[in-house]
DNA sequence: CTAATGATCTAAAGATTGTTAGATTATTCT
DNA sequence: AGAATAATCTAACAATCTTTAGATCATTAG
């Protein structure tokens, strides 16, 4: 015989379950570290200079994400390398994303002042990008730190890290259109790299979309 | 200029942004909720007494769940009806209760569990099951109450609540194989009721899957 | 009009997190 | 071995969230 109460407790556990994965998404800092690491495995340090906090703090937001299972770690001599579990969690970082652009005005908003800026590339499907990269009409450029372009890159994308940038112009074509792009959206890498080029004169685009967005985030 | 303080917040201001969806989904009671209206709009205590909470609470939660804007309310009368924003909602309620799924293995044990009992419908895909429901040759039964069939329900599914299930047996075909589902995975409508048709003598099986699952969620 | 119902608001207690500092561990470098 | 580095653990305080109770508001029923 099953009872209501029986019911009830086990409908609890289910839901209790599911909100581990909200909890582990509902700071900006944890958000903020499944991004950095969609970009490729990555060292407490990188991670905590990169999200701007302290290594003491990193760790334990890397402890809640461990716990909920989305972060799996290896230690490699004194150093512990953390990396996302699977390809699902970089799916997961997409989709809400993508929700709350949807649902929240206020981040609408502020995209679009961020975007206003430099020239935001016209939304264009992956395959026709790609093609022009191909044939050499456009030039990919990927901003990013190189052991993030060495971990996943978009197709037929050349490397040129944002610090770079200044001290390589000689190397980029003056008559094509240049696309630069970085971790996504909420990374501005691309953003000040199209700026700088635009100064110099080059027919420069950002195309906010990532290795995340494009679902070739990297996994061991 | 572009200072890197100025980076910083804007980059703050976007990764708060998304953790509001993240808060939204960190309590189990509002994913509760959520998973309820994704049934249909529903007042504020048919989800108190559908989530087994009181009603202050009940609304508590949906005001969190308003001010993160993936719900939407209409006053009627002296009740107040809640419905979710748009499909999207129910598309993430989906996606995150998946990734739980995937990174969990006690969510996996405990639906494991679940499931062993009555007879779990195999894997199979929706066309095919929608054709043989047309065809006659299954009959599909939706057990939630009549008011979440009336706002969406898999194609060709009849309505029988499970509370009048007991007695409308004799509306029931004999030889026919019966598939019974209700509000998705976490509900245990449609396990009661396949346990009571086999105990009855019918050959009936568990749909796990609802409208939220097959993306028919019913949006205003 | 008054009473009852459905829902929200406010405030407060209790529980859970976020954050920092200090101590501790494991590993590498000298 | 001793110092330096990378990371974690523990404990504590601050901040936030959950939950309940009491008061309040709007609407309907009598």
């Amino acid at each position: 015989m099953r009872t209501m109460n029986d019911t009830r407790r086990t409908k609890d556990l289910l839901y209790e379950q599911v909100a581990r994965i909200g909890k582990a998404a509902c700071s900006p800092k944890r958000l903020e570290l499944i991004e950095l690491l969609c970009q490729g495995e990555k060292t407490v340090d990188m991670l905590a200079r990169e999200a701007s906090i302290s290594m003491k703090l990193a760790s334990a937001h890397l402890r809640e994400l461990r716990t909920a299972h989305l972060v799996e770690t290896e230690k490699q001599g004194k150093h512990v390398i953390y990396r996302i579990a699977n390809r699902a969690v970089a799916d997961f970082w997409v989709a809400i994303r993508s929700l709350a652009e949807d649902r929240l005005v206020e981040l609408r908003l502020a995209l679009e002042q961020m975007a206003s800026h430099p020239g935001e590339m016209a939304p264009q499907d992956r395959n026709s990008l790609v093609k022009l990269a191909k044939k050499g009409e456009v030039v990919v450029l990927d901003v990013r730190p190189t052991n993030e372009y060495a971990a996943a890159h978009l197709p037929f994308a050349r490397s040129m890290p944002l610090e770079e940038l200044k001290n390589r112009l000689a190397e980029l074509p003056v008559g094509k259109t240049i696309v630069a792009y970085c971790r996504g959206p909420y990374c501005l890498m691309a953003r000040d790299a199209v700026e700088l080029l635009r100064q110099q004169g080059f027919d420069a685009l950002r195309l906010p979309e990532g290795v995340a967005e494009w679902g070739i985030a990297p996994v061991r």
